[in-house]
DNA sequence: GGCGATATCAGGGTTTTCCCTTAGGAATGT
DNA sequence: ACATTCCTAAGGGAAAACCCTGATATCGCC
């Protein structure tokens, strides 16, 4: 019987052990090879042909969604299931869109993690229960299932005024940068926080780091 | 004979179970209970009397520093390890000012975390090899070795402060997280920009990412 | 022509930050 | 014993951010 090849994308080493011991013990998975950024995912994803890659978001030198935009690319027959700890919807449209086939929070417990491996190793698409119920009321819910790049994309000028946020700069100097009002700062502030699921400024800046805005 | 009873407070379940996983391997290491949050940790402590608690310093409801601190009064025998993602010396001072006995980064191999529960448990103290680098040459100490001209150099407590604050931040958010008030935070934030001379967040901002803070 | 998305701006009320000063207790140093 | 630094905290007033609604103009498009 074959067993399902899993490649890890991780750099947490300690996680990334762990995560090899519970894969292992399954009796159809094992575990192929191991990386610790983005570009070794790539690299190995390549080479060792895995069926699935499990891919942890925030990782360095390459972050998870540029990585499966790589392998997806590449090896399409590669399916990637995204790994992290965000909730905000912003990341799960990143990963989708990019073309990872799953999501699963690492706050989830191992069986939604083994039901995410076999459903998208049959070709399905998982998408952590947490996260699915951040979703459920969205409209385009249905093109999740599809596939589909979905959520909102931001305008230009929301790009623009969010990546400023993020720097620190106050609403009135980001005014004075782009000469428009405060008021309109803020509104696309608010606008663009609210399409992505960003609930604070925090949040904003991690956002605007895994994009590389900064 | 003995096995050393372990105790993981660590919200990431997957983490969690990978490592009870990786523990539990270990002839002479038990994992005797779990915590997702930094209260459950203290009472497990409490009602479990553990050997040693592996701590993640980022937990909802208590974080890290706060529970190694409150097992540490009521249970003194039960030794503490942080187990962190951040390389930033801000935390290290800070679980070691609270009790903690080790510290590891998630990023190091499972070896440097066993040898930091042996060492522990023999009554050590363990601190990360990659760490301990930091500690040596954080920016406070690189400024006191180097004897930089400009300045004051700054308290670990305002280097906690301008890193969170660097991090997007609200005021009340790092004053739960430290569970000091606002006034207080305002304070540290304000003496801290004053001897660096930055007048802006977004100089803040700058300066962390110089500083490599984020 | 109307529909949707984008970009602009405003009013008004609440919360938070910012900026100034002051100050006490603990730890450390001379 | 005295000085300094650190951490803590507060008051008070001005400024800014936040949160809600509503409005206007443009542009592409079926």
């Amino acid at each position: 019987m074959d067993k399902l090849k899993i490649l890890l994308a991780e750099d947490h080493r300690i996680l990334r052990e762990g995560l090899k011991r519970l894969i292992d013990e399954q009796l159809n998975m094992e575990v192929v090879g191991e990386a610790d950024n983005g570009i070794a995912a790539w690299q190995q994803a390549k080479e060792l042909e895995p069926d699935i890659v499990l891919m942890d978001i925030t990782m360095p030198r390459l972050n998870g969604a540029e990585a499966t935009e790589k392998i997806r690319e590449l090896c399409p027959q590669v399916k990637v299931i995204a790994l992290t700890g965000h909730r905000a919807s912003a990341y799960l449209n990143e990963v989708l869109k990019a073309g990872a086939s799953g999501y699963v929070l690492k706050q989830a417990a191992i069986d939604e993690l083994i039901d995410a491996i076999q459903t998208v190793a049959k070709g399905g698409t998982y998408i952590d229960s947490a996260s699915r119920e951040a979703l459920v009321h969205s409209p385009l819910d249905d093109r999740v299932f599809k596939g589909e790049p979905q959520g909102k994309p931001l305008s230009q000028r929301e790009v623009q005024v969010l990546s400023l946020v993020a720097s620190g700069y106050t609403n009135k100097e980001i005014a004075n940068e782009l000469s428009i009002s405060v008021k309109t700062v803020e509104t696309h502030k608010a606008n663009s926080m609210q399409k992505l699921d960003l609930k604070s400024r925090a949040e904003v800046v991690d956002y605007a780091r895994f994009r590389g805005w900064t």
